[in-house]
DNA sequence: TTCATTTACTTGATATTTGAAGTAATTCGT
DNA sequence: ACGAATTACTTCAAATATCAAGTAAATGAA
């Protein structure tokens, strides 16, 4: 193993346990303070940006989960009332997921503490970082989505 | 919002992307290799590196998961042969996990294919971005850590 | 010592996620 | 237009993860 290998070890270990870290702060925040979870917040934030709703097989591209996992997520988030499903008049095979208004109401106070929690922590690093780091994740993944990646 | 803040969260989105990305990756190239799965590679991971072997809540503040998981999870790679559990000798109520000659073959066969592919996609990055990369995730793992870090 | 507290785990009930298999609608080639 | 392949989802079972008790051992103060 070259040293270049054993930093990469060093790089994805890290990488992983910070990220780990950030995502259980903001999950538990996200609990405590609106009894949701993080990736109930992620489907909200993808349908927020969509105001013509979204398919089933686009949010789970989105949110890197299962059908299986959109299926039920949507199933509990209908039954809190935050988002509807209808049929695509196009395409009786897909549903059409929308924020309701409460759930827009709702998305927008747990985006004003999510965006602030984030911003906190980011916070400690300069601008000049976060951008490289941005461009520098950009990089991985990249790499990580084209075809051959794992050989 | 501030531009600065804009950037935080446009850092975290891709930070949580990027490293879902590789996990995946990860996860499922165990799986298709070795009928394993990234958690179990980690624990074993963390026992690997303490010959004396690991005591239950030292493994569950390790891998970053919940006390009841890491039961299940040794359980489970226990009825692999791939770990032991001893009581303490000097504590009863703790419980010793080591690995077991099995469980470090397996473990280093594991060990070996996954430095290739971690490397390989990181390989992607100059050992600088790298090495500025790490420094910039230890501050923020070191932020999310402290105290008062959930406002 | 002795009992209240704390600590280390396990358990059991749930919640979440995955993956494979099934269903219905659409599309394509003929 | 017709059937084979594809696509969009749902379902169900199994794997994983969390959380809130519960149990037993260790600690510590009176």
């Amino acid at each position: 193993m070259s040293t270049a290998d054993r930093e990469s070890l060093r790089l994805w270990l890290r990488l992983f346990t910070t990220t780990t870290l950030v995502e259980r702060q903001l999950d538990s925040a996200l609990k405590r303070e609106f009894s949701s979870t993080l990736p109930r917040f992620d489907l909200l934030a993808q349908l927020e940006r969509a105001p013509d709703g979204l398919r089933m097989g686009e949010l789970s591209e989105r949110i890197l989960t299962t059908g299986g996992n959109v299926t039920w997520l949507v199933r509990a988030l209908e039954a809190e009332k935050l988002v509807t499903r209808c049929v695509s008049p196009t395409d009786k095979r897909a549903a059409i997921v929308r924020l309701t208004a409460t759930g827009k109401r709702h998305f927008a106070a747990m985006a004003h503490a999510h965006e602030r929690w984030v911003a906190d922590i980011f916070a400690t690093l300069s601008a000049l970082d976060r951008r490289a780091m941005h461009a520098q994740l950009g990089v991985v993944k990249t790499r990580v989505r084209s075809p051959r990646s794992t050989p």
